[in-house]
DNA sequence: CGACAAGTTGATGTTACTCAAAAGTGGTGG
DNA sequence: CCACCACTTTTGAGTAACATCAACTTGTCG
């Protein structure tokens, strides 16, 4: 392999591990994965990936980098729905005409590539599709609840055991810590809070050393038990994906 | 049309006035449809539809009646993620082993069937089960930015004039006047609020006759006004579904 | 009539928001 | 290397929105 290649395989290795978790693939749908990432798109941070009631065209993958749903109101709020992690789809649809119901923006720099068409390419990937989507729903659920039910520091514990967990699947964990490059004011819009209470929140969980967060990395220093305090769901969508990955089992 | 026939008929012309709209059906289609609708099950109000981590078997319509997904907490606390009105479909999964990821309960006596295979049933029949899952996506989205921006009273607005535009899509409209059978409690626990502010809430909106509600039957006063006021999104989430079903356009 | 659920009211407490300013951080160009 | 800028994080003081607890009222149905 030739040093930009390596160098490419080493960008694409999350998004590749986290379909291939969904759904193991054959040789012939990885290299069909690996030509979708030779050609990237490059998004600076801050910058729309996709517009609000634009006609959706080819479906894309995120390669790298974090991503978010986004809407915004007049007076300057926003929400972030939900985030895009690396390996994960945007604007796969059923239907014949769909059009974006979300703005989509990047919060880091990121890439996009545009995702094979699972149909031409075969069964497997059209499953880790299938479940993909099945966990971007399973992930609104949550965030349903979290908004709707939890403390800030509830809140911010779910979230950060969501984004484990997720991370997991795209091989992003490093040991106990793993990436969370947002600003406080990202998370503030992403749990409903204010960048201020966000702040305060997060030293009181630092204080009690039940989180580590700087230079944009996290540690959870008891991911099991918090788990359990703030009653946090496993992702569990599809019968026989059980064990073939758990952020528990995640390398030391 | 036997009495009997006529009356199944009036139970389940919502549900197949909703996914008419969703994509103008084939007779055919209509007649898989009605097949389906002849074949009920009723469920009673608080009963559980589907238990959260079940296998999902066969899809299902529901014919008439709300139910209402929910997940618990062990202290009694929940959170209603999302309602189901008549017309909307439960379980459609692409993915080959799906599992329930929430609970589905009965909120008012229901009745559901099983909903026809698209696949063998027809194009237009699965591009309107497209276009339902793509709402119901869509209203995840308002969910989450109603919970997380909004406060009280404008969650109760936003809500109610999405409960309008749904409820438009089954012809549920009667004049200005729609059905709205859930109790303060179950409002609460949609809107993430407790019931005794939700009460509190309402009373203010009834006082400045900004709505009216009482005996399940809610009216907006200006529900035009009041949708530029909490920046109110309508459903646009299909290029053509364009003109065929607004609220606006309700019958007198 | 009595029982139970739903809705209402009052008093009080807490969580989170607002506004404003200070302190830290990182990148850029002279 | 330093000065400057923009951005992010942090701190403080005051406030508003919503929760909690408990009691009371109304309505419904057997």
């Amino acid at each position: 392999m030739s040093p930009e290649a390596l160098y490419a395989h080493a960008l694409s290795a999350p998004a590749m591990a986290r379909l291939n978790k969904l759904s193991p693939l054959s040789r012939d749908q990885q290299l069909a994965l690996n030509a979708a990432f030779a050609n990237p798109r490059n998004v600076k941070a801050q910058r729309e990936i996709q517009a609000e009631e634009s006609p959706v065209l080819n479906p894309l993958i995120l390669r790298t980098g974090w991503a978010g749903r986004v809407r915004h109101f007049s007076d300057g709020r926003r929400q972030i729905l939900g985030l895009l992690l690396p390996g994960d789809l945007i604007g796969i649809r059923r239907q014949r005409h769909p059009v974006a119901a979300t703005t989509i923006v990047a919060l880091t720099d990121v890439t996009v590539c545009s995702a094979p068409d699972a149909i031409a390419v075969g069964d497997e990937l059209n499953e880790a599709y299938a479940i993909s989507g099945a966990l971007e729903e399973f992930y609104w659920f949550r965030q349903i609840v979290r908004l709707g039910r939890m403390t800030a520091s509830d809140r911010i514990l779910d979230w950060l055991l969501e984004l484990r967990e997720r991370l997991a699947l795209a091989d992003l964990l490093m040991g106990e810590y793993f990436p969370m490059p947002l600003t406080q004011e990202a998370i503030a819009d992403t749990l409903g809070l204010t960048n201020v209470h966000v702040n305060r929140t997060l030293q009181a969980l630092r204080r009690q050393r039940i989180i580590e967060l700087a230079n944009g990395c996290v540690r959870l220093f008891e991911p099991n038990s918090l788990a359990r305090e703030v009653e946090f769901r496993p992702a569990m969508i599809s019968a026989p994906m059980a064990s073939n990955w758990r952020a528990d089992e995640a390398p030391h």
